[in-house]
DNA sequence: GAGTTTCCTGGACGTCTGTCAAGGAAAAGC
DNA sequence: GCTTTTCCTTGACAGACGTCCAGGAAACTC
């Protein structure tokens, strides 16, 4: 066989291969628009093929059997999951410049994409019953832990202080914050993303002392 | 009829009424064992049932359908749900004595019922995609804020100082320490709770001012 | 102790679930 | 353009589900 048409092999195989996970992931994104408007209990095979443009059996043209689709989309989950404030930091140049924008965003997500949320800690949760997920979710979870620590970090240095808590309690300080406020978000309280606005500037300012 | 036999009646209706009670009670329990062992998602009428010392067939006699049950269970989850640490607070002399029993405290019922905990999460969760259980799931968990706010509240008191956030702040910051501290107790984490009991004193400390 | 009510069992039902396979449609290869 | 491979639909399957019911067992009434 000559170079060339190993070559030409090798692009259409990756091509095809690209294609199979292209699909996949177009499945896991109408998987994971189902799961974010059902919960993980309600969520069968056959309303996520009715989510997607495809019928139910090519659900198993593309994924093993369930287990694999659900912890496929987990793992695809991440990426709209964790909500970036890289650039928040980035930007700001004060420690108030900080507080209030990150508790902005915060706020902002929450009324953007309660449904995501819900979703998170659903299959958080759900992880604690299944092992199967359950090292994706630590994955996703230590990740958000990172996120936080990056604002904490960068918050604590523009106020020429340093944080006193580990990181990991500043992430469930500010997770359990947002958690409740995404539980009377959804349960209809009109005002619970600006008190979580509010809530958080002063969260933050008693994680670091000068 | 005679007073007597009024009386009699009376009794007996009564007696029949919490008989019926009794054993939707005990139903429950049946069905909250099965929960918290399996999680929501995957608990079924015919399992809650052979946890019990009963057939299938009984829920329904005691049930409308299996949201009936499923909101008793919730309404009576109540009772073991909500941790309590009023005689920890009752007895603190000091306020390093509250910080110390406290932080004990959590970290014992961590260890020890870690399993009911991930159910009351579990559901907390799945209130927000089924509205049945949303206002007794709230009720809950206005209650384990009110808890949380005794304690914090006599912190204070002891302390001399005086709360620096709401309650519902306080709240969610220490339900998010403890939910973060279940997840990597049961991920197999050996000093999950240890760390738990490490990090409620420093907590407590910062949402009080002298 | 016969009759009545209460309580519980076990099986049946229709529906929905995850899974799979046969076969047609579309694309790719030559 | 015919063959082969890839992709997708459709229908079937066994099992589990919530629900309901006929009927027996147990408890209670008088």
């Amino acid at each position: 066989m000559t170079e060339a048409k190993e070559r030409t092999r090798d692009r259409i195989s990756r091509r095809q291969a690209d294609k199979f996970a292209d699909r996949r992931a177009q499945l896991a994104a109408s998987a994971l628009r189902t799961l974010a408007e059902l919960g993980y209990a309600r969520t069968s095979l056959r309303e996520i093929a009715q989510n997607s443009e495809f019928s139910h059996g090519v659900l198993h043209y593309y994924f093993a059997d369930k287990v694999d689709l659900l912890t496929h989309c987990v793992r695809q989950f991440e990426e709209v999951c964790v909500t970036r404030y890289d650039e928040i930091v980035a930007r700001a140049r004060t420690a108030p410049d900080l507080e209030r924008d990150f508790a902005a965003a915060m706020a902002a997500t929450l009324r953007a994409d309660a449904k995501m949320h819900r979703l998170w800690y659903d299959l958080r949760n759900q992880s604690l019953f299944e092992e199967s997920f359950r090292a994706d979710v630590l994955e996703i979870d230590r990740r958000r832990e990172e996120m936080i620590h990056h604002v904490v970090a960068r918050y604590a240095e523009l106020a020429s202080a340093s944080a006193v808590v580990p990181q990991a309690v500043a992430y469930a300080l500010l997770d359990g914050l947002f958690q409740q406020a995404l539980l009377r978000h959804l349960a209809g309280e009109e005002d619970a993303a600006a008190e979580l606005e509010r809530a958080v500037p002063a969260v933050l300012a008693r994680v670091v002392v000068a």
